[in-house]
DNA sequence: CTGAAAGCGCTTACAG
DNA sequence: CTGAAAGCGCTTACAG
């Protein structure tokens, strides 16, 4: 806070000026419209040359001990490392600077503990609101945090009785059901990511929910939970082929993974066992990440608007701050084929 | 920052207590040794006990007013979706909650004037230092910023004259030149990178270099800058491919590309061109991300230590708010070789 | 050992 | 149209 040359402050432009501190900061945040109240507009005028000149910048910290404002946000995400987390906070992060508010992120890793002191460490920084990619399906945390009166939006993941943006995860789960069912695929297994997190889960209940309604059941031992990264995926995988050879039958023709790190480590496993996907195995992923499309087999899977899912959340905090309501919403997710589950399709 | 219920003040503390405030606020600050200057002990201990009670949080803005220190650190980065970035941001996150550090991260696609913007909007918080992740090799922009006397430190990339914590990305580019001279390849091509980033130029000449001292040349047409992503990688190696094509001659045996996503491109390039990868054609990659060994094949690469990479950096700037020194660290890399280069090694 | 005062840089009713 | 004052919440020499 020290860079070398002292910072400007209004006093300073006050005394070069011969005006007072009150005038300077009034003409300072006049709009053009209302001009008329805050100084004679050939004051103003002076006062904003001289500003730029100096390159005037308010201090942030003044300014909010006193207007109590910070126009801070925190953000909590498992991970930034996880491309469809950071692509969201890039959404955060552009609708933030076009209406003037600041983020803080950090990593919970989806531990418990590490969600409570972040959450405590970004209150202690007075932001004034939150943005949680974090939540738990239950919500008992956030249960806490909105009975303190801190307004926060959850993108991403939903949880139960708090606002949310997310994708239209149970639609996903019934475009890769649906897909897959179209190619003839009978035979379907569930790399269903963390039991915690709404997306998984509701992803999963609409690809069964479809798969019941064309007559064919996805049995309990072939939902496999899983971490939403590529080791996970190909230790779930792993997992599921064990219980095949283990039980006998057929082995699954198609599986949906529910994130595509994990389709990506679910298509490395099964390679290993002598697989290959797209013609022996379907594989359809979640999210359609920019890696999706250049893999050696490209990979099927359901777009989900990622930035656009931060953008609206901000949005939705936005409004909160300002003391208006928010509603939770949900962005429709697109269905892409590629090579992973139709050859054809190139 | 006004979530609900009022914030507990050092005047709050002090009238519950039948204090003075300033007496609260060095009980407060004593280190447990020399406690004796702040107040009495059992004053001491009255007044913590109270302030654990009610929950009591210094405001930082008007610590940071008051001290002219606000205990922030802005980082840019080209792009937090890139996992590599993202990786060593949770480094520095990690470093700067140790030292009691909270950092803004924000994104500025390696575009000069979103640089400078958001270099202004961050110096504008009154940030305590900076982290750049973004610096072009010339460091002009940076010879600016350093003029201003704000403390900063590069990571990833180093730029002359100024102070930075990167991988030996020289070194690494050797590693990668010994391990395919050492398999027998002699037809090279190198995916480079953006011309502005040490991180592709070091890497690429060190990879050259070692190649000239066993008298294998690597032709400037086999070297083609790219993207540090997966289409970019692709579009490199589909130039390559179309350069041989017409000039005829062997087609490169082995691809270098300076960063796994690029390598994933040219993976998928490279089968699309009927060349089995590992077989036909060896890969090698640099940074060593998560994906690298979860691959269908899995992908040679240098690892570089990012999150290592990442704290050092936060370390370093740390030392220069103290008013120390700090110089440049390089940090070494290790080679992991996989069947994308070697098939020998599963 | 504790209190009183000044001041960090700003904003905002209130005078005049 | 402009000025003067109060105060946001804290820290820190300085008294006593």
């Amino acid at each position: 806070m020290d860079p070398g040359r002292p910072q400007v402050t209004l006093q300073m432009l006050a005394d070069r000026l011969g005006l007072h501190i009150s005038t300077v900061s009034r003409a300072l945040h006049a709009k053009p419209d209302e001009g008329r109240r805050a100084a004679s507009s050939a004051t103003i005028a002076r006062i904003r040359k001289l500003a730029d000149e100096l390159g005037y910048r308010p201090n942030p910290h003044a300014t909010s001990l006193r207007t109590q404002r910070s126009n801070l946000v925190g953000v909590l995400v498992p991970r930034l490392s996880d491309l469809v987390l950071a692509t969201m906070y890039e959404g955060i992060e552009e609708a933030a600077s076009e209406v003037g508010l600041s983020t803080f992120v950090t990593n919970t890793r989806d531990v418990p503990e590490v969600q409570r002191s972040h959450t405590e460490m970004v209150l202690a920084r007075r932001v004034d609101g939150m943005i949680f990619g974090d939540a738990y399906v239950d919500g008992g945390f956030l249960d806490e945090i909105a009975a303190r009166g801190v307004p926060f939006i959850l993108v991403s993941r939903r949880a139960a009785g708090h606002t949310s943006v997310t994708c239209d995860d149970y639609l996903g789960g019934r475009l890769a059901a649906e897909h897959l069912l179209g190619l003839g695929h009978r035979h379907l297994a569930v790399i269903a990511g963390e039991p915690y997190a709404s997306t998984g889960i509701d992803r999963t209940a609409g690809f069964v929910d479809r798969c019941a309604e064309e007559g064919v059941t996805v049995p309990a031992e072939r939902i496999v939970h899983s971490a939403f990264d590529a080791p996970g995926g190909r230790r779930a995988t792993e997992t599921l082929l064990a219980s095949t050879n283990r039980r006998g039958g057929p082995a699954p023709s198609a599986v949906f993974a529910v994130n595509d790190f994990a389709a990506i480590g679910a298509m490395g496993a099964l390679r290993d066992h002598g697989r290959r996907v797209g013609s022996d195995v379907a594989v359809v992923g979640f999210n359609d990440t920019s890696l999706a499309a250049e893999l050696p087999v490209p990979l099927t899977s359901v777009r989900s608007p990622m930035h656009q899912m931060g953008r609206r959340g901000l949005q939705l905090l936005n409004q909160l701050i300002a003391g208006q309501a928010a509603e939770s919403e949900r962005l429709t997710p697109v269905l892409t084929v590629r090579a992973s589950s139709d050859p054809a399709a190139g």
